[in-house]
DNA sequence: AGCTTTTTTGCAAGCCCTTGCATTTAATTT
DNA sequence: AAATTAAATGCAAGGGCTTGCAAAAAAGCT
């Protein structure tokens, strides 16, 4: 018996359904149930289209074959991905830095408010213009939007990538030469909270401690060069020292701290954990927080609450944080732009900075 | 003109296309180069089934046009998806303990081994058992694996979720009962050790912190149990308690520590946080830490060795862990099983065991 | 130049869904 | 009961990509 040459001969289907993923398609449902694809289609998706009685038939035998929608097709065909992608524009080769606790407090908060939306969330650690891993999923069409969650030194790279793909908000410091949109606690004016309590603790040589290259830590210290002059104090260039974010080199970093006490009698640490470890570093060299020198950090780490000295510290509200970028993102989403915003902050008094003696 | 009716009308296009994704479709491309959506497909995934001429001419043209495929589609047709889902099964409602340092290391070593074998990570906190929402996005088709970070009390779900799915890896503390591939570290030698430290040390009277209803946790408990009665020592029940997680939560616990106090002269915490809040509730007290009790944690987070008293604890190394769990990933995509594996754990001596008095 | 062999290309089916429109079936009306 | 309207279903195209196989083009031989 031979087939006719312009009949498609029947095919062998590739073998290449993964074995745990949802092994029946609605394909088959439908031939199961006796009625069409686009009716089980419909009925699993609730559309009026389809007779109720049609429909719980069809659910249950859906139920039945423990069967769940392709979500991958699903979406090619509905031209979306329900994704979005969440970057850590990070120094490459080291996550480490993640480990400061702010980014799994952003990480947990934007999954929780995304997932209200119903989206997913990719998490990627290449940046886009990496040269060596040419995409990032949002650019490979498997993502709706991308965060951006810190602008570190990518600050420009960030604009420009954002100019060319919409759908882009960031986390950090605002700026006049963006166009896209980007949250970030009000540093400016936090470091002005910090250093102003300081100051009225009666302390007058304030270390400012932090990676002044970073934008968002740029401006907590504008923040407190603001607080310093506006108390007619002059910056000693001597008392800004460069500290990174990772704990371990921040520590190294404070060592020098110990050199120049007693020149100062404070501390503004950019972050907790910089704080934490000038704390440790000054402990070293035998010299007691706060008695000696008070310190007051930035980003209200819960463990800050427990440590000695607990730590006075200005609070950003991630959680806040995560909620404001992903209403944001579904704004863009929707309407194709969505206005930057500064969340405010809050100075959290405990023991560091000598104010409560318990 | 009419057209014969079984002659598809032209139908306009739906207007579905993301404004930032990927503009331009294999086929635009196919067009601009003169040659097929077939031989651009070649081209662009390296088939040797292209002149290497045709080839260059096409990158080129995919260049200028700022071309990336679509991920989607193309998964779809390769019925992959290159994404491993990672779930955090935690109690609905608060992510806030994923506070805990363990979780970002976790996940940064995670994302960094699936980047390696250019995976994808789709984060979750829905479970695929939770009533509410129905799938979890590997059900959907969305992922190729599911990475359960922990098993907490959810051990028998994963159990079953795993024998029904398989492609499944989850962290925590291995079982006989399970067949499917379990990572963890080896929480009985690392109770254990921590236990002998204290006694070795001379302290007799060693509380147990830690909500023992998790299985990684009570695995850790079987570790101090078998030291004490190595020693010689009965468990003394009254010296067992129940702290979560949460440091918040944890310091509440630790409060009634100094109405027992002197029944006890060390702690052994089942994870640093906790470790850290009974610290601080010891403090409150004016009970010092090492000198009137010991205590020794768990897990080795970043900010152990900065605080005051540096923390002695059993360090489980992340970083080994997250790379362990993909290689056993990988394995199960390949073959369709892994073996589980228990990973080594270090005691890191530091101050508060009172062994180090700097 | 004519034929075989090897390279390159293109065709069209398929991945698993959604949805506009035509068609069938059921419910109403006169 | 016939005609009209409303409700439920099915058909087939389409989303952007891959790939087996057939067809076309180029290369190699005699």
């Amino acid at each position: 018996m031979s087939q006719s040459p312009t009949e498609p001969k029947e095919r062998p289907a590739r073998e290449t359904r993964a074995a745990g993923a949802s092994l029946t398609t609605m394909n088959e449902i439908a031939r199961m149930a006796g009625v069409s694809e686009s009716t089980v289609s419909r009925a699993l998706s609730g559309s009026p289209l389809v007779a109720e009685k049609t429909r719980e038939r069809i659910l249950k035998i859906a139920q039945a074959a423990n069967f769940s929608v392709n979500q991958q097709a699903r979406n090619l065909a509905l031209g979306q991905t329900r994704t979005v992608e969440v970057i850590f524009p990070i120094e490459p080769g080291t996550l480490q830095q993640v480990s400061d606790p702010f980014f799994v407090d952003m990480l947990a908060a934007l999954t929780d408010e995304l997932a209200k939306h119903e989206y997913d969330v990719l998490i990627t650690k290449s940046t886009p213009w990496d040269e060596n891993r040419p995409g990032c999923a949002f650019l490979g069409g498997r993502a709706d939007g991308v965060v951006f969650v810190g602008q570190g030194r990518h600050r420009a790279d960030i604009r420009d990538f954002a100019r060319a793909q919409k759908r882009v908000v960031a986390w950090g410091a605002a700026d006049e030469g963006n166009d896209h949109c980007v949250v970030g606690s009000d540093n400016i004016r936090g470091g002005r909270m910090a250093t102003e309590h300081l100051l009225k603790l009666g302390r007058k040589s304030i270390v400012f401690l932090g990676d002044r290259t970073l934008p968002e830590i740029a401006q907590r210290y504008a923040g407190y060069e603001t607080a310093m002059s506006a108390a007619g104090i002059a910056v000693n260039d001597k008392l800004v020292l460069n500290a990174p974010f990772d704990i371990e080199k921040a520590r190294r970093a404070c060592e020098q701290l110990g050199d120049l006490f007693p020149g100062f009698d404070a501390i503004f640490a950019a972050s907790d954990m910089i704080a934490l470890a000038a704390i440790a570093a000054l402990r070293d060299k035998g010299i007691t927080v706060p008695k000696d020198v008070s310190i007051v950090g930035f980003d209200g780490i819960p463990a800050g609450a427990h440590v000695n000295p607990s730590l006075t510290t200005v609070n950003q509200s991630v959680r806040r944080g995560g909620a404001v970028i992903v209403e944001k993102m579904m704004q863009l989403l929707k309407t194709g732009e969505a206005p930057s915003e500064l969340l405010p902050v809050e100075l959290i008094v405990r023991q560091s900075c000598g104010a409560n003696q318990t």
